[in-house]
Parts: C-alpha cells; structure tokens; sequence
DNA sequence: CTCCAGGGCAGCG
DNA sequence: CGCTGCCATGGA
C-alpha cells in the first residue's frame, strides 16, 4: 500500500473521459487500472490517494502513467489568467482529468477500433479482445478478472474475422496492423524517438489510422501534448464557442490537455 | 424507421 | 486538392 497526495487528478473523471477503456469501477471512490500487464487498485479521498502497491512500483511505473511530471497547476494558471469562458467553465467542471501515459501498443489498437464507434461500443470491443488474447493478470479475482492487451504474435487472424468481437468494418485494418506490428518489432520504439510530426507521418500510412486517430495517439500514447485531436464531439464544440477561431498560440505545449477539458465538458 | 457514435478510404471532379 | 458514399453495429 501506498498512500500520496495528488492535485488535478479525479479516477472518476479520468474514467469517463474517453482516453482509457480499461479502468473499472471497483468500489466507491475506487477504479481498477491496467496497463503495462499489470493491475493496480486506487482509491481516492479528495487529493489524498491510497494506491495497492509498494513504494518502488509508484516510482516507476505508476507515478508516470498518472503523468506526476506535467504542470497541471500550472495550465490552471494558464486558463484563469486568460479570458475564455467557455474554457474557465469546462476547467471548474473538469480539473482533475489528466492526459495519462499509457501503453503505446494498446493505444493504436483502441483508437482504430475507436473511429466511427460509441464508447460503449469500443469498451466491449476491447474487453472482449482482451478477455480472449490476453493472459490473466495475477491476483485480479476479485471484481472480475483482468486480462494483459494483446501483442502482436498474440491474436491469430480468426479472431478479427470473427463477428461477435465487434470491430465491424475496421477489422481488416486491425488484423493489418497486428501483422504490421510483427512484422516490424522496432516499430514502436522508432515512433517513441520520433517528433510530434515524424511520428504522424509514420502512423498514416497505416490503413485505419486518418488524422484524427494518429492524433490520440500521439496525444494519449506518446505523450505529445500539442496533438489536438477533432472527432465530431470537438468539431461541433470548435463551431459552437469558438466559430472566431481557438487560440492554438496561447495554449501551444499543453494543447492536448486543454482539448481533453473541452472534450470531458462537451460529453 | 432514421440517426449517430472520439473516422477513414476509395472514387470521383 | 475537396467532396461524397460507404463501411458494421447497437443504442436512442
């Protein structure tokens, strides 16, 4: 057990934000999160935080994933010393979402699943996925077993054909990118060096992946908090409070951020 | 019944 | 280039 205290940061929120379709709801004030084939228990108190594992496990692991070393205080700053209402009202809603730094892999996965999908949907889609090519991850009886996101090498081709999966239309492009995956080990690595552009031009040009989801990917996988992702949410928000045009200028390095408050509110 | 969901692709002009 | 129709599927 480790006990920490966190500003900015609401497990509800997050949840719900539609960056993570993993997390469970494992009690009250309580989710279940996986990532990196592993499990963790988190319980929230206001910004006071009791987490299910051992200092050194926080230190490497968690502590990045919940993304400690972002200035979320200061993009507070930042939005209440500006004039956008619009903006003011979406951070009092939401100030405890954060852009979390989760598994590369499991991201381009899920956001191809994502396009043209509810989150629901997309949800089911995933669990499933997981539930029948992933391993069991130790210790996740209770509340439901929890499974590792499947590699590639880890999903053989019937599964994207078969149709109680859920992936619809955009399963030839997951069973492409499984076998694209491994074909090219050293893929996911050369993303992780590249730039914010580099890493876009890499990612289109792979079939499923069109601007708006290489953009989560950026955002939400890599970590490159200019990528500004517009699905049909933020676009009708964009036209809505914005139809002069966003100030991309003002909020140039936590871009990503400030769309996922948008985003959270407009849900 | 239609419309929509954290869109993208191919086929046009 | 931009525009259009289509893609599979379940819920509203």
């Amino acid at each position: 057990m480790y006990k920490t205290k966190i500003d900015n940061l609401d497990l509800k929120q997050i949840a719900d934000s539609g960056q993570c379709f993993r997390w469970k709801n494992t009690g009250e004030n309580e989710y279940t999160v996986v990532a990196f084939d592993r499990a963790l228990r988190i319980k929230q108190d206001g910004n006071e935080f009791e987490l299910d594992c051992d200092e050194a496990d926080w230190n490497n692991i968690w502590k990045s994933y919940l993304d400690m070393d972002t200035d979320y205080a200061g993009i507070a700053k930042l939005i209440a010393d500006g004039d956008d209402a619009h903006l003011k009202e979406a951070y009092a809603y939401g100030s405890g979402v954060r852009i979390l730094r989760q598994d590369l892999w499991e991201m381009i996965v899920t956001f191809m699943i994502s396009q043209n999908n509810n989150i629901k949907r997309i949800t089911n889609s995933v669990d499933l996925l997981c539930r029948r090519c992933g391993h069991k991850i130790d210790g996740s009886a209770e509340g439901g077993e929890l499974y590792t996101f499947p590699k590639p090498l880890e999903v053989p081709d019937e599964v994207f054909d078969d149709r109680s999966m859920g992936f619809g239309y955009r399963a030839p492009y997951l069973k492409e990118i499984y076998g694209y995956g491994a074909n090219n080990p050293d893929w996911l690595d050369n993303l992780r060096k590249m730039s914010y552009d580099e890493a876009m031009e890499s990612l289109l040009t792979r079939k499923g992946i069109g601007k708006k989801v290489a953009n989560c990917i950026c955002l939400f996988g890599l970590h490159h908090v200019d990528a500004f992702p517009i699905d049909t949410h933020v676009k009708q928000l964009l036209d809505k409070y914005y139809s002069d045009g966003f100030d991309f200028e003002r909020y140039k390095g936590v871009a990503g951020i400030i769309q996922q408050y948008l985003f959270y509110f407009e849900l």
